[in-house]
DNA sequence: AATCCACAGGAAGATTAGGATA
DNA sequence: TATCCTAATCTTCCTGTGGATT
């Protein structure tokens, strides 16, 4: 049930598979295939279905004694022109001692090397970039399109996948023509679509009868809801199997794909929380105190923007980091609003002005044990609130 | 009906960080 | 290594406003 796992077959996808494929297909009669851009939203099975027709298309040309290569790269992690044609050169590159090192080459020398190692190997190679749009500059792209004009022997057709739309749009029209020579998109999964794959998976991951019938329906139905994503509806139901068996169960049923679409949530907000802008843990620290003070004197008054910000003076004075405007920190409230992690509703209280009504959305104290865990804060430990602000 | 609080949030310009380029 | 560029961040200054109070 993980991401990534490839399975035999992917439901729901027979179009997308044809399609790729019969653009790759010439690369088995020594063709040169054309240039393919994917676009489609996260878990539409786009990394999926190349990956599947790549590792079909390398069977295929074994068969027939065609010279195929499938490269495989995600600009997310190789996200550099040299870092991207090194990766590529090093794939024909066994011996460990050839190797083009990580830095040290000009960019113009990698990519002269890249092309004598292509062309040694001739035949036909693809080369997949997953997230192209995280790729920085489009030279590296523009280069690669045009390699095919340097090679006699060998040919080299790229595969782009791509979740924004939009991206090519900010690409140089001589790239955007040679790389959009074919153009697919993947549209989202709905949820009997979800239901097929995850019923897929569930009949190799699980044992027969661990899971009630209503649990698969109820992870696509929630999925769906999601734009679609596949891996959502994976992800949910892998949790809801952990959960059940964590808790001793005898099946995952519908309790367990609640908790487990919680603790999905929960997760994602320490994961952002951890990866807070000192700043804005500043924020979100000044917030939770105001909450935490709120309580104990069991006021259940709103907490406003100028609360925090006077609050979150103190607190930057204490550890002497510069204190921004609150125009800024007003942002940076709506940014925390929009993350999820707080909720920041604009209200009027008439005569005492307009302001934001701001409210956590999760534990308190689970979110203040996150901050804690920054050096930052440590100091700021046994902070209390100065003063009582403001009595009437 | 008029007033006025305590901000919201837009516009434009300044500052900064980083990466690219000479 | 210096400096140039760009995008992101931040400040300054600003106008706008819902509704309790006068």
């Amino acid at each position: 049930m993980r991401p990534t796992y490839m399975p035999e077959t992917l439901p729901h996808r027979d179009r997308e598979i044809d399609g790729l494929a019969s653009v790759l297909v010439p690369a088995l009669r020594d063709e040169t295939p054309s240039n393919v851009f994917i676009y489609g939203k996260t878990g539409t099975g786009k990394t999926a279905v190349t990956k599947y027709v790549g590792n079909k298309l390398l069977s295929k040309g074994k068969e027939t004694g065609k010279k195929v290569n499938f490269i495989y790269i995600n600009c997310e992690i190789v996200d550099t022109q040299y870092r991207l044609l090194q990766n590529i050169a090093n794939h024909f590159i066994d011996d460990w001692s050839e190797r083009i090192p990580f830095t040290g080459w000009p960019t113009d020398e990698v990519f002269t090397k890249l092309k004598q190692m292509i062309e040694k190997e001739g035949g036909v190679t693809v080369i997949i970039l997953d997230e192209v749009d995280k790729l920085k500059g489009d030279e590296a792209l523009y280069n690669l399109s045009r390699i095919n004009a340097d090679l006699n022997n060998a040919r080299v057709s790229i595969v782009g996948l791509s979740n924004d739309l939009k991206f090519t749009e900010f690409l140089d029209p001589r790239v955007k023509s040679s790389l959009g020579e074919e153009n697919m998109i993947f549209p989202p999964y709905d949820a009997k679509e979800l239901e097929d794959i995850l019923i897929q998976r569930v009949k190799t991951a699980l044992k027969p009868n661990s899971i009630e019938g209503d649990v698969v329906p109820l992870c696509s139905a929630l999925a769906a809801q999601e734009h679609g994503d596949a891996r959502r509806a994976l992800d949910l139901l892998r949790m809801s199997a952990e959960l059940a068996e964590r808790g001793k169960a005898l099946k995952i049923t519908k309790k367990h794909v609640r908790l487990a679409q919680n603790k999905i949530e929960i997760d994602r907000i320490i994961e952002v929380v951890r990866t807070l802008p000192t700043q804005s843990k500043l924020i979100l620290l000044a917030i939770l105190l105001q909450e935490k003070q709120n309580q104990k004197v069991g006021s259940n008054g709103t907490i406003t923007t100028g609360e925090v910000y006077e609050i979150y003076k103190d607190l930057s004075k204490k550890i002497r980091t510069d204190i921004l405007t609150q125009r800024r920190i007003a942002d940076l409230i709506s940014e925390l609003d929009m993350l999820g992690i707080i909720t920041a509703r604009v209200i009027s209280k008439g005569r005492y002005g307009r302001t934001r009504d701001i409210k956590i959305s999760y534990s308190l104290e689970d979110i203040l044990n996150i901050l804690h865990e920054d050096d930052v804060f440590k100091e700021l430990s046994n902070y209390k609130i100065r003063g009582q602000t403001r009595l009437i």
